[in-house]
DNA sequence: AAACCTATTGCAATCGTGTGCAGAAGTACC
DNA sequence: GGTACTTCTGCACACGATTGCAATAGGTTT
């Protein structure tokens, strides 16, 4: 690799006046300046970004941390970051936390030592693991945005989706569709959805319909969501809807509803919650409430963008929380008569 | 951020023995290097991986570059990089080619800038770009590997599906089913793709089923998709079956055929490539060709990272070729009779 | 006791850039 | 012609780590 003094040797100047040259420094003569640059484009000279970045102590990268991929939802939100960072003269440093035990730990104490500028952190089911690491980090001056669920927010810079109030709308739109026995159904320790689950259930106190405990159904895996939606359908009054926790959820709960015979909205109403693009390829299309990705990688990464640079107005931590929205598509529909649907079991 | 200088003073000693006893060199005391490990501990010291890259001249980084991550065959594919790829030591530098105008140029040129120690490029529709740029990176040491088509590989090493092949599989798949008018449906400047159109028109030709010029549908966007779709079937003689170049938009034609009320496989068979998670989300169940993208990936980082460390025993350009495999599912049947089929359209 | 060996540590150079400061031209002004 | 000023260039140090080599101290050998 060719650097600075190997093009100084050939332009017969020090490194210092190439540098500067490069750099379009006022500094240097007009005519060895385009000499310069001209040599450097033919020599195909590339700066060597990690001794400048030692100078400079800056590397214009930032870190982004994101549980897993194979949940839609993580690609959109990797692709929107990576883009709006690019805008911003940022390298994108990806690393997954959910691959290896250590989890978050080992990617941040990775992206500390590479000195990215900033880190931004998606959390997992788990919340953020991370969180005394993340302090010293923050202390010693290096911007980090979380988004997603954490326990004791407040000391911190967050951007997140008003997940209870999403659960709320859902509630009202079964509430208001006649619905009665409803079915609520997740991943057990997933921290991160619960607020969907307690707006849910408050919504739907309030509307007196009972959230009775069999309705709530705890699956750790595709297969354990199977068994469930099968056991429901076996009960005395089966239930009329279901609410899946996330989309992708969703997506298999209508298999299972389809290899039982149920179609739905007519047999069962189904509905999700993060209106991924997911949602438009199921058939039919799925009823589900969620931000648009777009505002939150939008005030995620300028956020981040503006603490780096120094430039956010308020330096204590922000809270940035996006209100979702109910998005109504096919798959939710008013309950049929029970007998009817007892008959189309049978 | 505290140094090595920082630690020696406290330790009392020179930073060069704690730089030693940090990389747990024999060459110290074992007593003072226990002392220095505790202290960098407590101190919560963090090695300047950029200071070192400079040192050492190198990052133990891998650049990785992917078109986009909208289509869902490129987040399964960073998934498992990233997870073989930190297996062997390396972070992920991620970029989507498919972002900026000057899309893999700068790419590249970013991350050879970075000094990444390899790099893994996955060619987007139109091939691969940057030819002359990888070229010379790979002149001056830099090992890149590419995954996907490229224009006259033989100098490259390259790991790719066998597309070709792939495309005769669906195509012998079909005519065993009894299938005599047959679309096929892609993008019209993604070459890419090219060879799955060439092994499908192939094997077609070789058991005398024509494919007529009206069969061969070249749409860009989701729209123009569900309007060729609609054609179609608008058609004196309509297919029985559509092979969709990729698993993604053979999702689109399912929305399509069912807003026209035809039922899949009954009314019409649809197959895809790629063989993506999302074949089985679909309903019915896609039938699909692919290769898994395990044995990709992991021909593709583990070439690399023998190359990076000159492991790899023969150093001309390899071209790994993996045999992708039929995946026959719900999504083809046998076609109905031509009479059956206007009835159920009108 | 001199010579030698070993274990441990520090000195100093190095990686490739950026940049403050000093110095060298060249120019203008009195 | 001397002074001051402008314009340009180079010297040398810094960034924070690694590492060859020299140096020290202590012990062993003869």
């Amino acid at each position: 690799m060719i650097t600075l003094e190997d093009l100084a040797l050939k332009a017969g100047v020090s490194h210092s006046t190439v540098s500067r040259a490069l750099a379009d420094s006022p500094l240097v003569n007009p005519a060895t300046k385009a000499r310069i640059q001209n040599l450097a484009q033919e020599a195909g000279y590339q700066v060597n970004q990690v001794a400048r970045n030692l100078k400079v102590r800056t590397t214009k990268t930032i870190g982004l941390v994101v549980p897993e991929v194979s949940n839609p939802f993580y690609p959109e939100l990797i692709q929107q970051v990576a883009d709006r960072a690019k805008l911003a003269g940022y390298s994108l440093q990806l690393h997954l936390s959910a691959a290896d035990q250590e989890s978050e730990s080992a990617c941040i104490a990775s992206l500390a030592g590479n000195r990215a500028d900033g880190i931004l952190l998606v959390t997992g089911e788990r919340g953020l693991i991370a969180r005394s690491q993340v302090n010293s980090l923050v202390a010693s001056g290096t911007p980090v945005v979380i988004m997603g669920w954490v326990e004791d927010a407040e000391h911190l810079d967050l951007v997140a989706g008003d997940d209870a109030a999403g659960g709320r709308e859902l509630a009202y739109h079964l509430a208001d569709l006649g619905h009665k026995r409803i079915v609520v159904l997740g991943k057990p320790p997933h921290r991160g959805v619960l607020d969907r689950m307690v707006g849910f259930s408050e919504a739907l106190t309030e509307r007196g319909i009972p959230l009775l405990p069999e309705m709530v159904i705890e699956v750790a895996s595709e297969e354990e969501v199977r068994i469930g939606v099968s056991d429901l359908l076996k009960l005395p009054e089966p239930p009329t809807a279901i609410f899946a926790y996330q989309d992708s959820l969703a997506a298999v709960v209508y298999r299972q509803l389809e290899k039982e015979g149920l179609s739905i909205p007519n047999d069962m109403t189904v509905v999700g919650f993060d209106n991924l693009d997911l949602a438009t390829y199921l058939s039919p299309e799925l009823t589900t409430v969620g931000t648009h990705i777009s505002p939150l990688t939008s005030a995620f990464v300028s956020l981040l963008v503006a603490r780096i640079q120094g430039t956010y107005p308020d330096p204590t931590p922000q809270s940035i929380i996006v209100t979702p929205r109910l998005v109504v598509r096919a798959s939710s529909a008013p309950p049929r008569s029970q007998l009817n649907l007892t008959d189309s079991i049978s």
